[in-house]
DNA sequence: TTGAAAGCGTTACCAG
DNA sequence: CTGGTAACGCTTTCAA
């Protein structure tokens, strides 16, 4: 009924009438071992089918293969590519994936990292809550020497290794995009200021303006909070000013689909009235009319990095690095007033 | 520069000159240990930022109070909101997941099970990828003793309990609402035939008919595949017969969204020509015009459910349980010809 | 070529 | 109330 412990290394031992030395060494192939000893004792293990605990192996070597991983949330596309590719190489390399989320909740970020911690995770991947303006909580893993990488919302660069997106540069070539079509008043829509991915993407829709020589004009600036319920308001706070925007930078997913909303009970026509450019996925880009304009992240690649650096920190290379993974805009229907002049 | 081994019993029994045993006690609150001694060694404990060892404990109880997961992708929202319902109901029994993807693939699917049982979780959650048709690896587990739960895509209902969606009951519904709400003809586009899901849901569209007389005809039931451009592909079709119909129901969300892009495209006005409804779940329902009327999974239920359920077994019930989820209407404009009279 | 024994960190039982 | 010791499964010296 209940069940058994599984078959151990003193068990085929005692079977075959040798020491437990004996078989450790013929399943690890050492070459003191006799042909013959070898193979009788690995045949056995196939019969029994053997697995070595991996319990007794952490507790010698302190390393359980596994490695922690905290985001915001796992439903979001977003974060659940990200996951996907850190995966696929964790796999690759013979480490399994324990998957935390802190819900944008610091209290729960810290939370998650004490379990991680608990569970002795080799090493860590992280991307930051919103609320986390603290991160003494991460500086504590640096003294205790356990690898952590960061991504998309980074901190403390100096001591991480992390993995960002050109969060300027995309919105530079967004803003650049939408005023070489035909756009000359262009609002932004963003989050909390404090966060690192806002500062930047806000950033580089300044830098595009200026790039361009149109003046700067802050009521079209609307940082509050990531969300669709704030594109939408932020969307309704630009539209209503006395002189609206033709063109709204959203700087999520959420906040350009909730802005699309906005802009239709305005009864504006996208883009003929007002370009509309997000940040989202080839999937959910199409699924809307018309169809958005959007930058897109190379997200499972950005999975795929973080976790390659991270295993570099694991095996004892201990140089942060930032690495940057470009993002693709790609053009739809949402954003071109006019065919840019070649 | 190497990481030194954590802080453990004996360090802390060796500082203050007492036993291990002791020390073990007192951090457990051991009524037999003097209150004195307790407070000294939790503050030391505390300073010292003690944390137990979580393989030693594992390699004493064999229970490294881990599941494991295998579902087909992690990147699709369906999955992902099950996952975070398993996973939270995990945490709050202090248990962490382990998640592994099959990507559809049968071979895959074999290998992270393997995976997880070398890991030795306590138990696994598993959605079977659309290859599999052979169940062996999963009957293994059986003679194992390893807890295992289905959802979804589910097999041996009869050695392993699982959680599934009432499919038919589904369609049945939105058919029936779409009727009550003034559709005469009603499409049904699904995917391929072969597929339990599409059975059972074109079994449901069928039933609802049948139950308001209305004559079935085939020319209306579109099943290709599964996929944004089928449904496409479908509603063109559809749309283009003689006799047209009037509401569409859409199997899955791509095919759903599809269908939207072709109807606009054929100038149709939604719901007042074409009612649309989809299956998919509450926020990307939202981001299309009009917000499209949906049967939405209870996908976190389903996650939690299942979790529970699995929990149950590793505390030793062995009792095998069928536990359905039912889908919601979610309704919204696409699919209001006409208010429903009381 | 093989075996014996120590050690990894913890709990639990038996003594004192 | 506290200490000693065996046990969990494995690797790794050291001996034979």
């Amino acid at each position: 009924m209940d069940k058994k412990r599984p078959i151990s290394l003193r068990d085929l031992a005692s079977e075959l009438g040798v020491s437990i030395s004996t078989v450790s060494r013929a399943l690890k192939n050492s070459p003191e071992i006799s042909m013959e000893m070898k193979e009788k004792i690995k045949k056995l293990a196939k019969k029994r089918n053997y697995r070595p605990n991996p319990f007794a192996m952490s507790l010698l070597k302190n390393a359980p293969r596994i490695i922690g991983i905290i985001v915001p949330d796992i439903v979001t596309h977003y974060y659940s590519s990200i996951i996907s590719g850190i995966n696929d190489v964790a796999r690759k390399n013979e480490y399994s994936i324990i998957i935390t989320s802190s819900y944008e909740n610091y209290k729960l970020e810290m939370q998650c990292l004490e379990d991680l911690i608990n569970i002795r995770v080799e090493g860590i991947i992280v991307c930051l809550s919103q609320e986390t303006t603290d991160y003494s909580h991460f500086e504590a893993l640096y003294d205790q020497n356990i690898p952590l990488v960061f991504f998309d919302r980074v901190c403390l660069i100096r001591k991480f290794s992390s993995v960002i997106t050109d969060n300027e540069d995309s919105a530079f070539h967004a803003v650049s995009h939408l005023i070489e079509t035909g756009s000359k008043r262009i609002g932004f829509i963003g989050g909390a200021n404090h966060l690192e991915i806002v500062k930047q993407r806000k950033h580089g829709y300044l830098q595009a303006l200026r790039n361009y020589r149109i003046p700067i004009e802050k009521e079209l600036v609307y940082c509050k909070k990531i969300g669709y319920e704030s594109g939408y308001d932020g969307a309704h706070a630009l539209l209503s000013l006395p002189e609206p925007p033709d063109a709204i930078l959203g700087m999520t997913d959420s906040l350009a689909f909730g802005a699309m909303k906005a802009i239709r009970e305005h009864n504006l026509r996208i883009p003929e009235d007002i370009s509309l450019i997000g940040y989202t996925d080839e999937v959910h880009s199409n699924y809307v009319e018309p169809p958005l304009t959007a930058v897109t992240h190379q997200t499972y690649k950005m999975g795929e990095t973080a976790c390659k650096l991270l295993l570099k920190h694991i095996k004892g290379n201990n140089k942060v690095e930032q690495i940057t993974i470009p993002c693709i805009l790609s053009v739809r229907a949402s954003s071109i007033k006019h065919q840019k002049k070649e």
